[in-house]
DNA sequence: ATTAAAACATGACATTTGTCAGTTCTAGTG
DNA sequence: CACTAGAACTGACAAATGTCATGTTTTAAT
């Protein structure tokens, strides 16, 4: 197991990318490696943050609560992608909880060395920037399909999007299972309907599953279904 | 009516008052003032911008268009705003239109200005990063909004919006009219539901209209909604 | 293996929201 | 001033979605 940030893959995928080889001496003998059991919290909405997460592997749901009680989750947060940063370049408490859907690998990176660096390193800055501007926009696309949308649409494209995003497994199952909770709080609906709708795209033979298991079977119809035919 | 950036009070309220006089100096030299009226588009989802646009004045809508054929109202830019920079930063073409909702003045920043500065001025960079960040925070708010509450509630808080971000005039209605159909937009719903909540809005009591134009006078009550009482 | 708890599933029904069709109002133009 | 296009409005109905109640299956701990 690599532990030296300087050369964890990892970093590739984020702005970590940006630092010179000091910095990220730094990085890696500030930083803490964390192991998180599946459906183990991170952090919570409200609280301050003194660092950032980078995950090394396992996947993260990023979620609000809202006024009702229900979770939406924001963002699933996978192998390279860096939780919190919205939060620490702010100096706000953060607006999002983080709780691990998979046994989970993060380092920990105390929030000075970060800032530190994003006074510094103009480089590093710009890179954070673009990878923020980037969640910004697809934060945008989120907001379109949550409102004009319909529940089926949104649930098909949350397929598509776990199949793109962290592929199946050698039986053809999506490599990610959520539960059917999760998958509700991601679209944004009440846990009954979003079981109906996964029942209805079984029956219609659009996905198949085993337990919770689920993978996608007939691709062409759910992105037919997206666009609206 | 000063046009010497360097002396522009709205750049109060941007990633601008991170350049230094200097820098200043070459935003000025190089960006053309517009005058925009009502209902003229700056730019169209797609296109790409060779520039950012600087609010001096009015305020402009930015839309997304959904497969369905809406327009989806994902922010208002007003005075000080700076419209353009995520796609100007990631170098894509933008993913939102923007369209003058009153009358506007806006300064065009052609696009080298800005990069320029951003590889060599860390204090704009991470001036500009902080502003994109407080952004995504409000978009990950409107995702949740849009998912959990009721389109009653999300326009309740569209009102409230509007009068904590545009004022009142000294009648007491909201200082930006918008057309029942953008005000439909914003919220994420259909023309006639939006106007059919408003006139409910207006039998109850909550608020009070003269033509399109529009003013609260319960704000109590209003929040109560959007709390869910 | 047994069992309790959690997750999944389904039916019945209420509520919310969208759609379509048509009417009234209003601002601007010749 | 009359006229017209667009905006605002309303009603009736259909479709989508949420809620509650209840039963079944799966999971994980003992």
């Amino acid at each position: 197991m690599e532990s030296r940030c300087e050369n964890c893959i990892v970093r590739q995928f984020n702005a970590l990318r940006a630092m010179s080889k000091e910095e990220l001496k730094k990085v890696s003998d500030s930083k803490t490696v964390k192991k998180i059991k599946k459906g183990q919290s991170l952090f919570e909405e409200g609280e301050k943050l003194n660092g950032v997460f980078c995950v090394r592997n396992g996947v993260s749901k990023l979620s609000k609560l809202s006024a009702n009680g229900k979770d939406q989750i924001v963002k699933l947060a996978s192998t390279g992608e860096v939780m919190g940063q919205r939060s620490v370049i702010a100096e706000e408490t953060t607006n999002l909880s983080a709780v691990a859907v998979s046994d989970m690998e993060v380092c920990f990176i105390p929030k000075e060395t970060i800032i530190n660096t994003l006074h510094t390193n103009p480089n590093f800055t710009l890179e954070v920037l673009r990878h923020i501007a980037h969640d910004l926009k697809e934060a945008d696309d989120v907001i379109v399909n949550m409102s004009q949308k319909t529940v089926k649409q949104r649930i098909a494209e949350a397929f598509l999007y776990l199949k793109n995003n962290f592929g199946e497994d050698d039986e053809g199952f999506l490599a990610l299972t959520l539960s059917r909770e999760d998958i509700a709080n991601v679209v944004g609906t009440a846990t009954e309907s979003a079981i109906r709708i996964i029942s209805e795209f079984k029956k219609e033979g659009y996905i198949h599953g085993s337990g919770k298991r689920l993978g996608i079977k007939d691709e062409r119809k759910l992105k037919d279904m997206i666009e609206g035919f």
